[in-house]
DNA sequence: TTAAGTGCAAACTTTTTGCACTGGC
DNA sequence: GCCAGTGCAAAAAGTTTGCACTTAA
């Protein structure tokens, strides 16, 4: 969490950017936050502590955030999009309860393998892929 | 598609609603696309030759088609949400070129297997599932 | 000092809704 | 004739933007 910090505070002055304590307020609510975060909810989080800080100043951050790969904006649709904080260096998927709307991530080598020559056999370099299985979890499918 | 129409009037009867003009219209549209369509576009296309449908029609009759299964909606991101023809009986994924847009249906047996796997390790019982991969087409990567 | 950032409100985009009128059944 | 459907315009809902003021560097 410290390191991610620091990569924020990298980021921001390669980029001739300014370290303001909005945006380290907004960052460590973000970081703080275990599951996938609304802007509408993050902004929420922020102003209870917070109360100057403006809906517009939290959607300015988190597109920072995303740009410096700190947070991946995800699109589960339902119309707005959650943000999770990016963890570095693996991809994962997301399984999603289409009752009690839980969401738990998981990797699987084996698909992605599967994805990349899929890709392949029609020509495609992939870059990036997402998949989403919805169903019902235990709590749910036993009530 | 002479099926697909008479399965809308099933569906339109069955749920005491009424076959208008309008809606004869949009489905005939709709059934002629061979692509994915946002709403925007089957408006215009639907404008072109009925230039007194409205928005909302078209928003609704899609709504409608989704309910009966004749269409699906899909949201791949980028604000608004595209319908295409559901083709009964099989699941399909996409394969969409990051540069062009060009989207590519796809279907594969072990990778719908292994979802099935994963959710099942995490106790749940799948009911859908959403698979996109990201990449760069033939055309895309050469040029 | 000075350009980037902020907060606010207004604008924008996509989708939904209220309502009076129309038209299937 | 009844009630669902339509077209319009207004309202929502989520996100972006313009602008005058503030602040980090």
């Amino acid at each position: 969490m410290a390191d991610k910090r620091e990569m924020f505070r990298n980021y921001i002055s390669q980029q001739g950017l300014k370290l303001t304590r909005q945006r380290e307020i907004i960052l460590d609510e973000f970081l703080r936050a275990a599951a996938h975060l609304s802007t509408e909810e993050l902004y929420h989080r922020v102003r209870k502590k917070h109360s100057h800080i403006g809906y517009a100043t939290v959607y300015r951050t988190l597109k920072l955030l995303a740009e410096c790969g700190l947070a991946k904006e995800r699109d589960f649709g339902g119309g707005q999009s959650l943000y999770e904080v990016a963890h570095r260096g693996y991809h994962h998927d997301h399984l999603i309860c289409v009752e009690c709307g839980e969401i738990i991530e998981f990797e699987n080598a084996r698909i992605e393998e599967l994805q990349k020559q899929v890709a392949h056999e029609h020509g495609f370099v992939m870059t990036d892929h997402r998949l989403e299985i919805y169903g019902r979890c235990a709590k749910c499918s036993s009530s």
